[in-house]
DNA sequence: CACTGAACCGGAGAGCTCCCCGCTTCATTC
DNA sequence: GAATGAAGCGGGGAGCTCTCCGGTTCAGTG
């Protein structure tokens, strides 16, 4: 009798969540850390963190998956008191100051979009949705482009902040979205 | 008597062109090759290679230094026959093009902006200066923007090619760099 | 409860990057 | 051509990522 497992044993969720809830301190803490640190403070072997996360990206990804939601409520927040051009542009800055506060993000984020899994996580996949939301509002009012794939604005996000994510190339990077989101306007 | 060394010793240099040729090779294979074999096939310790190239950046751009005329040829070729905003959106898939033909060259531009030494090689130095010669055209045509600066332009480059640099990304890669390009142009 | 086999674990190990430091080699001087 | 000391060498090793696989544990069954 081989009962077909239908749900994930009980020791796989709990090294599981363990393993996130170690992460996302150690993150937190800012100091940088290697995946076999985690999961020995975690107290689980290697080969357990790599099952469950196959690529860093896939952890950092469920560790942030909950502290999304402010951009949200910023993008809904800028869209209600700003054109949506604005709404944009401030809505990416706000967006690169979140990554930057948030050890691993932008490696990530490339790092997924490098090799076509952008969009296929949580983290990503909320980013699309609220640069839809934005897009769309901007292609109604006739400021921004409507024929643009929130993928690709996303990719080019990603693209810009792995290289200059860093908050001392704070006055680089602007420069760098308001090229970016100039060429999402319409023309 | 300590004679201040004037001049690099001869075995040195022996050794960094060998090197440079030894990586140049293997880059051109197309088969992923460590850094330690570099080193081990062109008959080096690893340490002479990681003395003479401290980051593997610094191998790729000295590798690849030589072949970038084709690129400033093309840019040239480019802005004598179409108008400079087309030059520099025909120009920029050619770079990725070539980028893509090329090893590492991505990964390398890439690291180097987010560690703020873009500009500092060889590759990156002559891009920016080729991207400096079609800025001006544009701007002194009135057709692009004259309030940027070719590093950031560099920089967004390198971004968009590390999120979308493979063959097989190229229709996305377009259609970022067609909405890079607009927001390159004079409103 | 005893049993069973799929699911899961963990740590050894391979391969990589990069640093460190004792030893060797070169260019120079006399 | 011998002596000298700075420049340069190279390999051992630390730390990292990621895989593999023999052994263990869990959750159903009778």
């Amino acid at each position: 009798m081989t009962p077909p497992r239908t749900t994930q044993r009980a020791d796989a969720r709990r090294n599981r969540e363990r393993l996130i809830a170690t992460a996302a301190e150690a993150f937190a803490s800012g100091q940088p850390i290697s995946l076999d640190a985690i999961a020995k403070r975690a107290g689980v072997g290697s080969g357990t963190l790599y099952r469950h996360f196959p690529t860093r990206e896939d952890l950092v990804e469920e560790v942030y998956r909950d502290q999304l939601r402010p951009l949200r409520e910023d993008a809904q927040a800028l869209l209600a008191t700003q054109r949506p051009a604005e709404a944009l542009h401030a809505w990416t800055r706000r967006f690169a100051e979140w990554a930057g506060e948030r050890r691993g993000i932008c490696e990530a984020l490339v790092a997924m979009s490098a090799s076509g899994r952008f969009g296929r996580g949580p983290v990503c996949d909320e980013v699309q949705r609220i640069l839809e939301t934005i897009l769309e509002a901007g292609a109604q009012a006739g400021e921004l482009r409507s024929d643009v794939d929130p993928v690709d604005v996303g990719g080019i996000l990603a693209g810009v902040l792995s290289v200059a994510g860093a908050p001392e190339q704070r006055a680089q990077l602007d420069r760098m979205l308001t090229v970016v989101v100039d060429g999402l306007r319409q023309r």
